[in-house]
DNA sequence: GAAATCCAGTTGACAGTGTCTACAAGGTTC
DNA sequence: GAACCTTGTAGACACTGTCAACTGGATTTC
């Protein structure tokens, strides 16, 4: 959606947003300031006030940039996996693998730009009662509720509401990631890689194509 | 293990840490700094750097006494519940409520001081390689570990690594009540109650006592 | 007991921050 | 051409963390 630096006469608040993103990416959270970012441009320090009444209003903007990049890895990694179920069983393709590859995108987001994370979902430094932030937040959510629809359609736990499940889904993975970045998870839990973590949170809590299928192959 | 206001020669560290916890209770994060801590308390802006070396030192000594807090919660939580199951069955007693008893307990203390929890695991504030902080967050995941080797050797899960699972679980709980506190679950999921979804949670991810029992009594 | 030392808190300074106001330059509109 | 609006500049203000110099009182040492 954002289109970077196709056309040169790019206006300077969308040099700014530009600028944060490269600051959250090199320096972190702590290193995003209105100043830096008019520094990094090249302009006044004043100059950023034109465009975004506070800080808090420019960090809204670019965690909506967050969020839409979130949602197209989302769309993208269950794209890769087809649509219908391949004849090797559900493992190999289908609604049910795609839940875990949204997870995986959502956490290797996470991983890929801690600071711009944080950024989203640091509580204290965004208002969700504003509308857009609640708008721009929703597209990835509505992703991975759009796969529970579907595994709940094909059986797994129909009776729980699926706005629900996903949220559970979503709370999941997203703590997973939370605690991992800032090293929460690795301070009690050392010598465990995030690919071991992820599994067994899948594990517990995402839909097992396995038990799902064990009448057909039980010993796979 | 915080007594508090027994003994009144307090020594001014003790006293800026009481001011911190007050306003990170009143104000939220954002208020909490070294001057608003020294104002408080009634002492000039350089007095707390005779006592922590930085914001940051100040901020790890509250997180750990939020931990603790959290920690003697849970226990105390897990310790209403009687340790041997009932003859009403898992439901009403035994190592299996207690799981979602911690979690539950986990849950209200962010509810409970979201100002002290966005402390304790806001990204980018804390620094856990710190050994200290580390140790200090250790000892509630530990509860929860404890939980899920008397869950496992009862049978559930018991092949999983059980440092993984109660990893799992703690990132299932930590993330809704992040998202939860932030308002971002609220966003995206309106007019669902945290009860509903705190129970979703448990019923994708933690033991269900029901399914573990349900060749004894199927329809309950 | 006097002197030296140390500790805890004060005070002032500095650079950095967000935000506000006044201002200037350039384009647009009537 | 004049009025106006937009956009960026420049300076000021209050606030922040951090540092160094200082002060007063308690403690230690001779």
């Amino acid at each position: 959606m954002a289109r970077e630096s196709n056309k040169d006469p790019e206006t300077l608040r969308d040099r700014l947003v530009e600028a944060a993103l490269e600051i959250l990416s090199a320096e972190g959270i702590e290193g995003l300031t209105l100043r830096s970012v008019a520094r990094r441009v090249g302009v006044s320090h004043g100059a950023p006030a034109r465009h975004f009444r506070s800080l808090s209003d420019l960090r809204a903007e670019v965690a909506a940039v967050g969020y839409r990049s979130l949602s197209e890895s989302i769309e993208k990694a269950c794209a890769q996996i087809p649509a219908e179920p391949s004849p090797d069983g559900p493992l190999e393709g289908g609604p049910f693998p795609r839940l875990p590859a949204a997870g995986r995108a959502y956490l290797d987001c996470a991983l890929a730009n801690p600071g711009l994370f944080a950024l989203m979902f640091r509580p204290g430094d965004l208002d969700f009662e504003n509308a857009s932030l609640a708008r721009d937040s929703q597209s990835a959510f509505n992703q991975l509720h759009e796969q529970v629809r579907i595994a709940q359609s094909a059986g797994w736990k129909p009776t729980h509401p699926s706005r629900l499940v996903a949220g559970a889904l979503w709370a999941s993975i997203h703590g997973l990631a939370t605690l991992w970045v800032q090293g929460a998870y690795q301070g009690v839990n050392p010598n465990v890689s995030i690919d071991e973590a992820v599994a067994t949170s899948f594990a517990l809590s995402a839909p097992d194509p396995v038990s799902l299928t064990d009448k057909e192959n039980e010993h796979e």
